[in-house]
RNA sequence: GCCCGGAUGGCGGAAUUGGUAUACGCGCACGACUUAAAAUCGUGUCUCGUAAGGGAUGUGGGUUCGACUCCCACUCCGGGCACCA
């Protein structure tokens, strides 16, 4: 018998389909379009991690049915390639980040290519390539042209003996990753992008979309909308106009308000500085809160703290009574107005902070209108998007700072602006990008005035380049433009309102800053009349994460880190991906186990092994021609069904993405098949129409030795090129159906009844069965409940 | 701490969304084939009990004829928390 060789069958059918450009998408056709995405990879050293594949060949599954179905599917992949790691390592080895990047592409567009996955290379994109950033910039510029990007003073993490500006993700526990040192917390001009602006649509047009409730919900509570109004407290100690403004969502309550709490960082408190009598103590806590992270500050299980500025009062505008004013480091100064007023009769928090200050509490107190002292207001959660890095590996802010001109951008002519190559990766000394040291590069001529000017040395985030990346693979070689708006709305849709990237699936740690960053951006765009559609993705599912076996995160450091090569190397990639997707549901994490690899193995060795039989025995004559098959073991219609039952539910439940048990309805029709030649000897007893459709509905999680059988069986046109098999409903329908029979809830027994039969006649059989006599004898029967086709319950 | 998930046999998980808990797979045991091994196939595999029957879906309560599923209170685990991607 031929073997299964899954390293020739997956080489072979890989060259031949890259060959074929099989996967290649076509822009304009007749065919209705579908855009699948999953987001690009960060090219990380360490290669692909068994994570990746999860989500690639989840989406590969739904773009290989839809190819199926009779679309003209996009489902491109790309690099994510700026960024934090490769930079570090650049300043570790003094190796030039392109070199790296380019030898981590490398590495994972090999690695990816061999698990077999349709992406259509020839749109392969890269944020690092200077053909991309050129519309990274460009957007950033048009951002800057409508007032939405702007320079802002914004604390940062410092270490200060590395004198350099720190990312979140390096600050360990207070201390710099790298040295050990508290971190210090420092002011620094960033650029910014006004991502709140949009906060109402981003939030509102959640409606419009098909994303799983809890990445809305995420969402929504991520950008924070909330209703309240702003009341404004007179200063009266001393005399002050304008007074203090807070912001409350329960302005109802403001009888009871007792007193002011102020963010630390409260412009008011400076300017009072020479009023407030205990100026050394406010000061001193001002200090205190400055190294503390929202976190810490806003933590409801920690001790509240705060000092009360003496000397001065407000007066509460309600009842007129005179009201201390504190400052706390539980209200944030980029939340509301910064200021809230306390009233601890009716809130957790400012009544532990009451109580351990003595402060009064106003129990019984008459309620107000919403808008009686203030006014309606609409707050959101969400801050504005600090854009600015001092970092080496990112897009350059395509602007000049000139004397004479200020803030100049950069003529769109004179994209990109290339990163120059620089010997030393480091951050300057002042905190400075390492761009600063470039004089070179820095002193350049003023567009405007054409006097000296010096270049902006702030990099983009690395959240820039991805907030755009699935537009640029509709046209991904345009050079006058991020993309021809005619690609754009075949492949988004020409409606604003439904269009979209067709399914996007991504990582759960990506469902708050990565999509709400694009959504902002589309939506921008959408502004200017540069993309079709109000919102970028239709359609968002999320995937969980692979963690090593026993339920640890994979990590280097634990040493359980699996190669994909490898396993492709021993099992093939047909059996990773069919253990990916059968290990556990998509949309949860999941521990590898390499032990339990082995079943998936089998199971397209079981399928190979009814391929060979099926094909070898339609090629002799041996086979009677179908439909004049007779004899003891005749039992075509009972896999008939069954196959038609495994159709139906593949094809729903690759839609829900419940791959796994997907796969394990085939498992169950594939061992069905082979008993069925076992007990006969022959294949006689399998339609090889309905092998051929076992084959098309399990394609697209096994590509290459479904491939390879389908050729075996004759077939001269790839499988991808066949279409996805519907199932028969006539064929699936049971004349005689099991129900269950219950008393007081507790299975008894089962009888068999015929779907026809109405429901006096089953209760009236139930009741006689013999089990249920047994067990009801000497009782009264109460009620009979019967659930059509299902079961019946005797309350006894 | 806050927000979003999750907890079911030795292990990964299934359960038509309120209707037979443990499908499918791994592991394990036994059997068939084999000189033997591997592969493959078959049988068994939550738990107590000889059986009849009882118990079990993180913990404690509740709703219901009936709860893994719904409600309330808790415990533990994973993700996110704005400069990781």
């Amino acid at each position: 018998m031929k073997e299964y060789d899954h390293k020739k069958i997956e080489k072979k059918w890989q060259n031949v389909w890259d060959k074929n450009k099989t996967y290649q998408a076509k822009d304009f056709s007749k065919k209705p379009k579908y855009f699948s995405l999953i987001e690009f990879p960060y090219p990380s050293g360490d290669g692909l991690h068994v994570g990746h594949p999860r989500s690639y060949v989840g989406m590969d599954i739904i773009s290989r049915k839809r190819r199926l179905q009779g679309f003209n599917v996009l489902y491109p992949i790309g690099w994510d390639a700026f960024g934090l790691p490769t930079e570090n390592f650049a300043i570790k080895t003094g190796k030039d980040p392109r070199v790296v990047t380019k030898k981590n592409t490398d590495n994972f567009r090999r690695q990816i290519k061999s698990l077999g996955i349709s992406f259509d290379w020839s749109r392969e994109i890269n944020t690092t390539d200077p053909k991309y950033y050129k519309w990274t910039q460009w957007i950033f510029l048009q951002f800057l042209k409508k007032g939405l990007a702007y320079k802002a003073k914004m604390t940062i993490n410092w270490c200060p003996k590395d004198k350099t500006g720190l990312a979140n993700e390096e600050v360990v526990g207070g201390l710099c990753e790298r040295c050990g040192t508290p971190v210090e917390k420092r002011e620094k001009e960033q650029w910014m992008l006004a991502i709140t602006k949009y906060a109402d649509r981003l939030d509102k047009d959640l409606d419009t979309v098909d994303y799983l409730p809890q990445i809305k919900l995420a969402q929504r509570n991520w950008i924070g909308r909330s209703e309240g109004a702003e009341i404004d407290f007179k200063i009266v100690i001393p005399t002050r106009t304008p007074g203090v403004r807070v912001f409350t969502t329960r302005p109802d309550t403001i009888f009871g308000a007792t007193y002011l709490v102020l963010a630390p960082e409260h412009e008011l408190v400076k300017e009072l500085k020479d009023k407030i009598k205990n100026w050394s103590e406010v000061e001193k806590y001002i200090k205190e809160v400055k190294n503390k992270t929202d976190i810490e500050r806003t933590s409801t299980d920690k001790v509240k703290t705060g000092i009360e500025l003496k000397g001065i009062k407000a007066i509460n505008p309600a009842n007129k009574e005179e009201i201390s004013i504190w400052i706390a480091d539980y209200v944030l100064p980029h939340y509301g107005t910064g200021a809230i007023m306390a009233v601890p009769a009716d809130d957790i928090r400012d009544k532990e902070f009451a109580e351990k200050f003595k402060l009064p509490i106003v129990e019984n107190y008459q309620k107000a209108g919403f808008e009686d002292f203030g006014k309606k207001i609409t707050k959101f959660k969400l801050r504005d998007w600090v854009f600015s890095r001092q970092r080496y590996w990112g897009e350059p802010i395509p602007v000049v700072h000139c004397k004479k001109c200020g803030i100049v951008p950069v003529p769109e002519r004179d994209l990109p602006v290339e990163l120059p190559k620089v010997k030393n990766y480091e951050p300057t000394d002042s905190g400075e990008s390492p761009l600063a040291n470039i004089t070179k590069w820095v002193n350049t001529k003023c567009p405007k005035c054409k006097g000296r000017a010096l270049r902006e040395t702030d990099t983009m985030p690395n959240w820039a380049g991805s907030s755009w990346y699935y537009l640029r693979y509709t046209d991904p070689k345009n050079k006058k433009t991020f993309a021809n708006k005619k690609n754009l709305k075949y492949w988004l849709g020409s409606d604003p309102a439904t269009g979209g990237v067709n399914w996007y699936n991504g990582g759960n740690e990506h469902t708050t800053l990565h999509l709400l960053y694009s959504r902002f951006w589309h939506k921008f765009l959408f502004d200017l009349k540069l993309v079709p559609t109000a919102e970028p993705y239709k359609k968002r599912t999320s995937h969980g994460m692979i963690l090593g076996e026993g339920g640890v995160k994979m990590s280097k450091s634990l040493g359980n880190v699996i190669n994909p090569d490898e396993m492709v190397k021993i099992y093939g990639a047909d059996t990773l991906r069919v253990y990916e997707m059968f290990m556990g549901p998509f949309s949860q994490s999941v521990a590898w186990s390499t032990e339990s690899i082995i079943g998936s193995r089998r199971f397209i060795e079981k399928v190979w092994r009814i391929g060979v039989k099926v094909s070898t025995q339609k090629n002799s004559s041996a086979l009677p021609a179908s439909g004049l098959r007779h004899g003891p073991n005749f039992s075509v219609p009972k896999l008939s069904k069954l196959l038609n039952k495994t159709i139906k539910k593949v094809t729903e439940d690759i839609e829900g993405m419940y791959f796994n048990t997907a796969i394990s309805s085939m498992m169950i029709l594939a061992t069905e098949m082979e008993k069925a030649c076992l007990s006969s000897g022959t294949t006689e007893n399998i339609e090889l129409e309905d092998y051929k459709k076992f084959l098309q509905i399990l394609s697209p999680f096994a590509p290459h030795v479904t491939e390879e059988l389908w050729s075996m069986l004759g077939e001269k046109k790839s499988i991808n090129l066949s279409s996805w098999p519907k199932e028969d409903k006539s064929l699936m329908e049971d004349e005689e159906i099991k129900i269950v029979v219950q008393i007081n809830g507790k299975f008894r027994t089962e009888i068999m009844i015929r779907a026809d039969d109405d429901e006096e006649k089953i209760k009236k059989e139930a009741l006689s069965d013999e089990t249920v006599l047994k067990h009801i004898l000497g009782k009264t029967v109460k009620k009979v409940i019967y659930v059509k086709n299902r079961l019946i319950n005797i309350v006894v």
